[in-house]
DNA sequence: GCGGCAATTGATCAACCGATCAACTCAGAG
DNA sequence: CTCTGAGTTGATCGGTTGATCAATTGCCGC
């Protein structure tokens, strides 16, 4: 079996290649972090030359935000399926995705050194945003798009925090409910589902 | 007048010096980030030579630590004047707090490569909760601890986002003080103090 | 006034970075 | 079967980093 590093490739057609490449890129910035994308650790994950990989990007800062888009818009998706916003806060805060976590704390961190990755930062918040409006004006909230933002701010600040606390990683979802309710101007308990 | 160096100091005694560019870092880190305290630029900001700083210091990570520690430990003190949660909470998200913000999310981001840095930012947030906890537990809350947990999580992350978003910034205190009243029981309007 | 010692300098080292490019190798068209 | 062009290599360059240390400087006690 090969160590980390993936098996001697064989020549592959440029699109391949670079789908390759981008997908190495991808596991390295979900375990070793955003800043653990240089040309030769890319080259080394995807079993090719740093050259190579030099080759099928526009400079590294293209690559890293490429990344980051891909890895956010992959999490959107996965969670798209997910009805109802109750549900949905309960999947963004059950812990599961710490490694997705710690690749946007990363990309706040190096967005104003990095102007294409804050632009992939900006344009993912506002995708993330619209998919929390759509959820809450399905749960009948009026003027749903201040509270979409303030929740989602809510939900990455909490798992950033469980990300550093440690040991001592709170289910916080009941509590965020509560709160989601009195932003909304519901009745308490309206959005308590799980019984 | 000296251009960003400061005038070419005079020698130093030990602790003084010491002092001198624990403070030349700190500003570093506020203008320019916690990624631009290296032994150079530090020195530069101090007036001073590389080495000196490398022979008053304990390794660059140790001073990335201390520097992050002492910024959000300032912070702290100058919040600990602000009476009332409802005070604190429009305080902590009036957008003039964005560089310790910047500070904080990098410090995140560096925390799973920098051992001494992560602790670091365990204790801060650790004295932060309790500072919130205290103020909540004044204005009357029971079981205080996960809703200051939860509370600062959400003003971190509503900062952050702020920061990231760019010109949108949205005032969010009114929403976070409605929520903070769900959480933790309270009637609508309990901690409006603002008229 | 003068020695001694702490403060300070700045060159130096090895490691890593992104980027470049001449040279090599192989698959597939003709 | 050959030959062309796309895929690929890896050495190389200039730059930055943290760390080290012999050499220098200047203050302070005597």
């Amino acid at each position: 079996m090969p160590s980390t590093t993936t098996a001697p490739s064989a020549r592959l057609a440029g699109p391949a290649r670079r789908a390759a490449i981008l997908a190495a890129a991808t596991e390295l910035a979900l375990s070793d972090g955003l800043a653990a994308l240089t040309l030769r650790r890319v080259g080394e994950r995807a079993g090719v030359a740093s050259g190579l990989v030099a080759h099928y990007v526009d400079g590294m800062d293209a690559l890293v935000a490429e990344v980051f888009a891909g890895i956010s818009a992959r999490e959107r998706s996965e969670v798209a399926g997910v009805r109802g916003i109750a549900p949905l806060v309960r999947t963004l805060t059950d812990g599961t995705r710490d490694a997705v976590t710690r690749v946007w704390v990363q990309a706040w961190a190096e967005s104003p050194a990095h102007a294409r990755l804050a632009a992939a930062v900006r344009d993912e918040q506002a995708a993330w945003r619209a998919l929390l409006e759509d959820a809450l004006r399905e749960a009948g909230a009026a003027d749903a798009a201040p509270v979409a933002r303030a929740l989602l701010g809510m939900i990455d600040g909490v798992n950033a925090h469980a990300l550093a606390g440690g040991r001592d990683r709170a289910d916080h979802a009941p509590l965020l409910l509560r709160a989601l309710e009195a932003m909304l101007g519901m009745q308490r308990g309206a959005l308590d589902d799980s019984q």
